[in-house]
DNA sequence: CATATGACACTAT
DNA sequence: AATAGTGCCATAT
């Protein structure tokens, strides 16, 4: 639905997590910051599990901040698979290498 | 307006 | 290393 207007802070989200470039990721925290709240990664999960842009938006590629693939809609199993098929590895429910894979954004304050 | 919830993070155990 | 408790923030009810 185009009219429906949602919060300044989901847009944000979604407009951050739609540029984490193929076969990188980025964590919850890593959006929270880069919106300018630090401690918003809870929040930044919400966002994103409401998100409407489902297939638009990467929200695979945002996983939790040690590693582990973190939830999704479709459960656990089909975040890692689609991750998996963008040339990641995953072992145990955590990225391998993950650390270096790390999308960091530069902070942008508009939301 | 008050309380509960969740796709998180950090620290202590 | 794995688990549990605590903090935090935006929504839902």
């Amino acid at each position: 639905m185009p009219f429906m207007k949602d919060s300044s802070f989901s847009q944000a989200v979604w407009r951050i997590t739609k540029e984490i470039p193929l076969g990188k990721i980025t964590t919850y925290a890593q959006i929270a910051q880069a919106l300018g709240r630090p401690k918003s990664a809870r929040a930044v999960g919400n966002a994103l599990h409401k998100n409407p842009y489902a297939p638009i938006v990467p929200c695979h590629r945002v996983v939790k901040s040690d590693g582990n693939v973190g939830g999704f809609f479709g459960g656990k199993s089909a975040k890692k698979k689609i991750l998996r098929s963008e040339g990641l590895k995953i072992v145990k429910d955590k990225i391998a290498n993950f650390q270096s894979l790390i999308h960091t954004f530069k902070a942008k304050n508009n939301f």
